[in-house]
DNA sequence: ACGAGACCTACAAA
DNA sequence: ATTTGTAGGTCTC
């Protein structure tokens, strides 16, 4: 077992309306973050582990170095009377970039329920929903993943990838941490069979393509060369990315356009990584339950717009971003965030919930009918464990469904 | 342009 | 105990 330094837990003034990590690492932006049985969330980062705790007023952070990570270098005279070696120096850094720390999330939430009532509607029970700021490389894979999945499976895969490919780090709780691969580890000719042996699927042969792209274009290089400007790299200076148009500014539009031509990244995929890769707040995911959102709450799904083509597509986040303005993807997520089903307790506490007949007709479903078809016990039922059943929700489910819960 | 199918798999629900 | 539906889409006709 190799030696490994733990540094001190350090905090970080931090209010639960600028982030809630509880939230903002579970909403199916990152998909590597553990959670432990104290509320400690750990992932190895940046060649170390890296655990962060959240209370009313502070974030809490340390961060494990493996032996290797330190031995070469001799801590100065200064670090050891300190106690402080030099690596934990850029761990503070590290947190403040990854968690993207710099925007003031109160007053754009303010800003953003101003414009929009829903937002201001929906916006209260899901405070604190922070973009992160996650490698590129890292959010290209996870959301190639991502397509026709779900969060827990996409997790799982990203495990396995790093368990098998990554480099180890250390140990936490019992807990073995590997880093994310670098694109040539997944380059050879076998790969593709093996990630479809461990379970990827048809991603099995986006991964392995996409990754011999990038590492022809060295390494990452390339895929760096599209971030946003305003929102670069540590240890890089932030310059002008230019002027907001309705589509979005001209660097994101580039980036959505090459990420295009990557195997298994189509629009939804490239705008992922546009957003939480690449630092692009105005790009504007449209999965199916921002597609249902839009739909709902913004009147698409008729006339010209009844059906998610490309121009709709389009269409949908022009439409977010003249409500929203340049930091349109932050409040997309939000909104995202509200409609998961891992989050959807915080709607049940004050809602009445009607018996529906779901009614297969071919006529389109009335905005009160979605509503209350999204609502729906059987829906909600999913959610939770038998302990923590909304009590609303729990009287309009039929007994035989709760019996049969019990048997399995 | 637009619409239909196929595509891997794990896991819950019936 | 099996079968079916589904989960933050993309690619190919």
């Amino acid at each position: 077992m190799a030696r490994m330094r733990t540094s001190p837990w350090r905090k970080i003034s931090v209010n639960l309306a600028e982030l809630c990590l509880d939230t903002t690492l579970r909403c199916g932006q990152s998909f590597r973050w553990k959670k432990s049985e104290d509320d400690v969330w750990s992932c190895a980062l940046h060649g170390r582990i890296l655990s962060l705790r959240q209370d009313a007023t502070h974030l809490h952070y340390r961060a494990k170095f493996p032996d290797s990570a330190y031995e070469p270098l001799t801590p100065s005279p200064e670090q050891k009377s300190t106690g402080k070696a030099f690596e934990e120096d850029d761990t503070e850094a590290l947190v403040q970039h990854y968690l993207n720390l710099g925007p003031n999330l109160t007053d754009l939430y303010e800003q953003w329920s101003t414009a929009d009532t829903n937002f201001k509607n929906k916006a209260p029970k899901f405070t604190g929903v922070r973009i992160l700021r996650q490698d590129a490389w890292e959010a290209l894979v996870g959301f190639i993943c991502s397509s026709n999945n779900n969060i827990i499976r996409i997790s799982q895969m990203m495990e396995k990838l790093c368990l098998h490919y990554g480099p180890f780090i250390g140990e936490v709780d019992s807990r073995r941490y590997y880093d994310m691969p670098a694109p040539s580890t997944l380059t050879a000719p076998g790969v593709e069979a093996h990630l479809r042996q461990l379970g990827f699927g048809y991603r099995a042969k986006y991964l392995h393509r996409t990754a011999v792209m990038i590492s022809e274009e060295q390494e990452s290089a390339w895929l760096n060369s599209l971030r946003n400007p305003e929102s670069p790299v540590m240890g890089i200076k932030a310059t002008d990315a230019g002027e907001m148009l309705p589509g979005g500014r001209e660097g994101y539009r580039r980036a959505h356009e090459e990420l295009l031509t990557l195997q298994g990244v189509g629009p939804k995929v490239a705008d992922c990584i546009c957003l939480m890769g690449l630092g692009w707040g105005e790009a504007v995911p449209v999965d199916t339950h921002v597609w249902q959102i839009a739909q709902r709450d913004y009147k698409f799904g008729r006339g010209k717009h009844s059906s998610l083509t490309k121009a709709t597509y389009d269409a949908v986040g022009d439409k977010f971003r003249s409500l929203w303005g340049k930091e349109a993807g932050w409040a997309h997520s939000v909104l995202f965030t509200a409609d998961l089903r891992a989050f959807a307790e915080r709607l049940s506490k004050n809602i009445e919930v009607k018996e529906v007949k779901q009614e297969h007709t071919e006529t389109v479903l009335t905005e009160t009918q979605v509503k209350a078809e999204i609502l729906t016990p059987v829906r909600l039922k999913r959610e939770f464990g038998e302990e923590e059943f909304p009590p609303i929700a729990v009287k309009k489910i039929d007994a035989r469904q709760i019996k049969r819960r019990r048997r399995t």
